[in-house]
DNA sequence: AGCACGCCGACT
DNA sequence: GTCGGCGTGCTC
C-alpha cells in the first residue's frame, strides 16, 4: 500500500537519497526545503527535503524522520530548482549546491552556533600505556600524543589527520573509557548597529529615466507566467548615476510587494555602498540585510534569518547574496556585471551573474546587469538579442571623459638609459605641477612589493618560492622574499643559492619600489601608499582614504585597491604606471581585462569641477586594449574582441570546461591526467573539441603539481553530461584530485 | 586470540 | 561520507 514519504538529501553523504515516512506529529509540518534529522544505519545525520511523494514499501520497511532541524522550509521552492539546476550545469553535486545556499549555522541548526569535536584524554597516560603495550599500538600512540597537548585535548579532525590513526581507534579507546569525544562550541562576534538617516530620490535625467522605464516595465511583466522576460544589460559609463536607477526600481518593486537582491563586487561592498542604500531606505532600514564574507558566522546567519522571516525585503550583498532566500523576488540587479569575483574558484565553481539570470528566469523577476564596461559574455548577449540594451552614455554632472594619453616607455626606456623606466619625463612633469598647484594625483600600479623578483646574473637563477612555480617577490619593508601565492616567505638570501655569485639584481618594479622613488622626487610632497601590504592594520585603509579626501595628501599610489568606486573630486591626474601588467599573461580574457582596468582606473580622473587628464605608461601602446580604452570607446573595442573571440573559437562563442589534476607527485597528476585525456577524447559529443593535456601555467602551486585539460563546445550540457559519465566509475589515487570548472575564468 | 588495516557494499 | 563485515597478516 503506498504511504507518504519525504525524499530526502543526506548531508555529507556525497549526494545519497533516500525516502523516509512522516511520523503523524510531523505530517503536515515537513515540506520541501525542510531540514530534518534522520536516522541512517545507526546513526543519526542531517538532511533535505528535496520532495514530497508516496511510495510503496516493498522489500523493506520506512524509517521516520526524527525531528525538524528548523521549524520552518530553509530553502524555497524556486532555490531548489536553481539548485538542481547548478548540480547539473557546473556538475557539482546537488549537496554542494545546497551548501553555497545557507549560511553554515542555518545547515547545522544550531543556532549559529559553530560546533567541532574534541577529544581529550581522560586517565592516566603512562598507566595506559602500560595496559595497551604492543598490542593496540596505535591506541598507544594517541594516548601519549594527547598527553603532550594543551589541556590533553585535540580537535578530533587534526588527530585524525597529525597522526594517521583511523577513527576506530578513537572509538576503541573511547569505549575503554580511556578518552570522551566532546562537543565544543566556536565563539561568534556580536553585531553592532548603526542609525542611518533617511534620503530622498534624486531625479532623473532623461537617459536614466529611459533606463528606469525600461526596468519597471521588466518588473511589471516578469510576473505573466507566459513572457519570457528579458534580462536587462545597463551599459552607462562612470558616473552616469546607474545606482539611482537601482534605488528607484527596487523601490518600485517594493511598493509592489517585491524584494529584490543586489549583488556588488566583494570589494564594492564598502560601509559607503551599504550605506547608501540604508539610507535610501532609513523609513524600513531594517528591511536591508547586508551579506559579504567579512561578516561573522553569526552576523551572516543574522542576516540570513531576516531575509528568511520576510523581515528584510532588500538584501545587498557579495557573489553568494544571489542564493539570499527572497521570497516573491521582484529584481536582481548585478552591479559591476563584468567583475571576476562573481565567480566563485571552489566547488560550485559558479558565477553569481550567471546564477542571478537563472534564477530570475526560475522565479519569474527581472534581472539588471550593469557595467561601464560589460562582459563580452552579456554583451554578445545583447548583440544577439538574448538580452536588452540600456545605455546611458553621459555623466550626470555633464563632465566631460577625461582626456587619456599614451606613453610610449620604449622610448622612454631609451632615454634613461641603465634606469628601470618607472616614471616618464612628462608624467613627472604633470604630477610637479598638480602638486604646485595643490591638486591631487593618482598613480596606479598593479603590482605590489619592491621587486618582481631576484636575479643571479651570473646563472640567470631566480629565486622561487618553494611550493609554488613562480618567483619570490621582494618586499623591502619586511625584508622578505614573499610569495604572491601561497603565503611563503623567507629571508633575502646574499648570495646566489645555485652560482654562489653575490651580485644578484633586483629585476622588476613594485609600489614599495614606486614609493621610492616618488618620495626621491617629489621631495615636499605628500604621498601614500595603498596596498594590501600597507592595509593589513585595521582601519589604515579608511584613515587614508578620508587623509586625501581631506587633501592631506598630495599623490595616492596604489594597487587595484584604489581602482574601484572611488570619488575624489579634487583628483585631475590619473597616472598608469605600467599597462602591460596583465596583458602578456596566457589568457583569452587578457585583453578585456585590461581594458576594463584602464576604464576603471581612468574614471577616477576629473569626478569634480575641474577636468581630468589621464596619462598610460605602456610598452605597447598600440595595443587595442589600450587603444580603445583611451578613446572611451567600449562598443569599438568589443566589436574586435569579439571578432577575436569568434576566429579562435573562444568564449562567449563557445563555453569552456577546464578538468583539473593536482597532486603533490608530479609525474602521478600527469598520468591520470592523460588517462582521463584518453577517455574523455573517445566519443566527444558533436561539435566539442578536448585541448592537449598539459602542465598548468603555474605547473606547481601550494606544492601540488597541476595539470590540465580545456574542453570547449557549442552546447556546454551535452559536454558537461559526456565529462560525468566519462569521470563516474573512474577512481584516482589518494592524492589525486580532479576538479571540473565550468565556464572557468583562472586558466592558470 | 586480539588487533590493525584494507577492501567493499549498503545506507530508505 | 561512514559504518560494519570480512579476509589477511602480525604479534603475543
Amino acid at each position: 500500500m503506498p504511504k507518504p514519504a519525504a525524499l530526502v538529501l543526506v548531508d555529507g553523504s556525497s549526494g545519497l537519497q533516500f525516502d523516509y515516512g512522516l511520523p503523524d506529529h510531523l505530517a503536515t509540518s515537513v515540506v520541501v526545503g525542510c531540514r530534518v534529522r534522520i536516522p541512517l544505519r545507526n546513526r543519526a545525520a542531517v538532511g533535505t527535503v528535496i520532495d514530497l511523494h508516496e511510495v510503496d514499501e516493498e522489500g523493506f520497511k520506512l524509517k521516520d524522520i526524527q525531528s525538524l532541524v528548523d521549524p520552518e522550509p530553509v530553502l524555497t521552492p524556486p532555490l531548489i530548482n536553481l539548485a538542481r539546476w547548478m548540480s547539473d550545469y557546473y556538475t557539482c553535486g546537488l549537496e554542494n549546491a545546497f551548501r553555497a545556499m545557507l549560511p553554515q549555522a542555518a545547515r547545522d541548526g544550531k543556532g549559529g552556533e559553530q560546533m567541532r569535536k574534541q577529544v581529550r584524554l581522560i586517565g592516566d597516560a603512562a598507566e595506559l600505556v602500560e595496559k595497551l603495550g604492543k598490542r593496540a599500538r596505535r591506541q598507544a600512540e594517541l594516548v601519549t600524543h594527547l598527553d603532550t597537548q594543551p589541556k590533553k585535548s585535540q580537535r578530533l579532525s587534526e588527530l585524525l589527520d597529525e597522526l594517521g590513526v583511523g577513527r576506530p581507534s578513537i572509538t576503541a579507546l573511547e569505549k575503554a573509557g580511556a578518552v570522551v569525544v566532546e562537543d565544543v562550541v566556536v565563539k561568534r562576534d556580536p553585531f553592532a548597529d548603526e542609525e542611518f538617516l533617511q534620503s530622498s530620490n534624486l531625479t532623473l535625467n532623461p537617459k536614466q529615466a529611459e533606463a528606469f522605464a525600461a526596468v519597471r516595465e521588466s518588473i511589471e511583466q516578469a510576473g505573466d507566467e507566459a513572457s519570457a522576460i528579458k534580462p536587462l544589460l545597463l551599459h552607462g559609463v562612470t558616473g552616469s548615476g546607474k545606482t539611482e536607477v537601482y534605488l528607484q526600481a527596487i523601490e518600485f518593486a517594493l511598493d509592489r510587494g517585491q524584494g529584490s537582491i543586489v549583488l556588488v563586487p566583494e570589494i564594492s561592498l564598502t560601509p559607503q555602498t551599504a550605506e547608501r542604500f540604508k539610507k535610501r531606505f532609513a523609513a524600513i532600514q531594517d528591511q536591508v540585510a547586508i551579506m559579504h564574507s567579512h561578516l561573522s558566522q553569526g552576523e551572516r546567519h543574522d542576516e540570513w534569518r531576516k531575509v528568511l522571516r520576510r523581515e528584510a525585503r532588500i538584501v545587498i550583498g557579495a557573489r553568494s547574496a544571489i542564493f539570499a532566500p527572497v521570497e516573491n523576488l521582484g529584481l536582481i540587479v548585478v552591479d559591476e556585471e563584468h567583475e571576476n569575483s562573481y565567480k566563485q574558484e571552489s566547488p560550485p565553481r559558479y558565477h553569481a551573474r550567471d546564477i542571478a539570470v537563472v534564477r530570475a528566469k526560475l522565479e519569474g523577476c527581472a534581472v539588471l546587469l550593469g557595467s561601464a564596461t560589460p562582459s563580452l559574455e552579456s554583451w554578445h548577449n545583447t548583440q544577439i538579442g538574448k538580452y536588452r540594451l540600456l545605455d546611458m552614455p553621459e555623466r550626470v554632472d555633464d563632465q566631460k571623459m577625461p582626456l587619456i594619453r599614451i606613453l610610449d616607455m620604449r622610448i622612454e626606456a631609451r632615454k634613461q638609459q641603465g634606469g628601470m623606466a618607472i616614471l616618464s619625463n612628462q608624467l613627472r612633469q604633470l604630477i610637479e605641477k598638480r602638486v604646485a598647484d595643490g591638486e591631487q594625483t593618482i598613480l596606479f600600479l598593479n603590482r605590489r612589493g619592491f621587486a618582481r623578483s631576484l636575479l643571479c646574473p651570473e646563472c640567470g637563477k631566480v629565486s622561487e618560492c618553494a611550493h609554488c612555480s613562480i618567483p619570490l617577490t621582494f618586499h623591502k619593508t619586511d625584508d622578505r622574499l614573499i610569495c604572491h601565492i601561497c603565503g611563503y616567505a623567507r629571508i633575502v638570501p646574499r648570495r646566489c643559492g645555485e652560482c654562489n655569485a653575490r651580485n644578484i639584481i633586483l629585476a622588476g618594479y613594485g609600489t614599495e619600489k614606486v614609493e621610492e622613488v616618488l618620495k626621491k622626487v617629489f621631495t615636499g610632497a605628500r604621498i601614500a601608499r595603498v596596498d594590501t601590504d600597507v592595509m593589513k592594520r585595521k582601519n589604515m585603509l579608511r584613515k587614508t582614504l578620508a587623509d586625501f579626501k581631506a587633501k592631506k595628501i598630495d599623490i595616492l599610489l596604489g594597487t587595484q585597491m584604489i581602482a574601484k568606486g572611488l570619488h575624489f573630486p579634487n583628483v585631475t591626474l590619473v597616472g598608469i604606471l605600467n599597462a602591460d601588467i596583465g596583458l602578456h599573461v596566457p589568457d583569452f580574457r587578457a585583453g578585456e581585462r585590461t581594458f576594463q582596468l584602464l576604464t576603471q582606473v581612468a574614471g577616477r580622473a576629473g569626478r569634480g569641477e575641474l577636468e581630468g587628464e589621464v596619462v598610460v605608461q605602456t610598452f605597447t601602446p598600440h595595443h587595442p586594449a589600450i587603444q580603445f580604452a583611451r578613446h572611451h570607446d567600449f562598443i569599438g573595442f568589443a566589436e574586435q574582441e569579439l571578432d577575436f573571440r569568434q576566429k579562435f573559437e573562444f568564449p562567449p562563442f563557445v563555453h569552456m570546461v577546464m578538468v583539473t589534476v593536482r597532486s603533490v607527485h608530479a609525474k602521478r597528476a600527469e598520468f591520470s591526467l592523460k588517462t582521463l585525456y584518453s577517455r574523455l577524447k573517445r566519443d566527444l559529443p558533436p561539435g566539442a573539441d578536448i585541448g592537449e593535456p598539459l602542465p598548468s601555467p603555474l605547473v606547481k602551486s601550494h606544492d601540488q603539481f597541476r595539470y590540465q585539460t580545456m574542453l570547449r563546445a557549442v552546447n556546454p550540457r551535452s559536454l558537461v553530461r559526456h565529462i560525468r559519465k566519462v569521470m563516474e566509475p573512474l577512481s584516482f589515487p589518494e592524492d589525486v584530485i580532479v576538479t571540473v570548472d565550468v565556464d572557468p575564468y583562472q586558466l592558470s
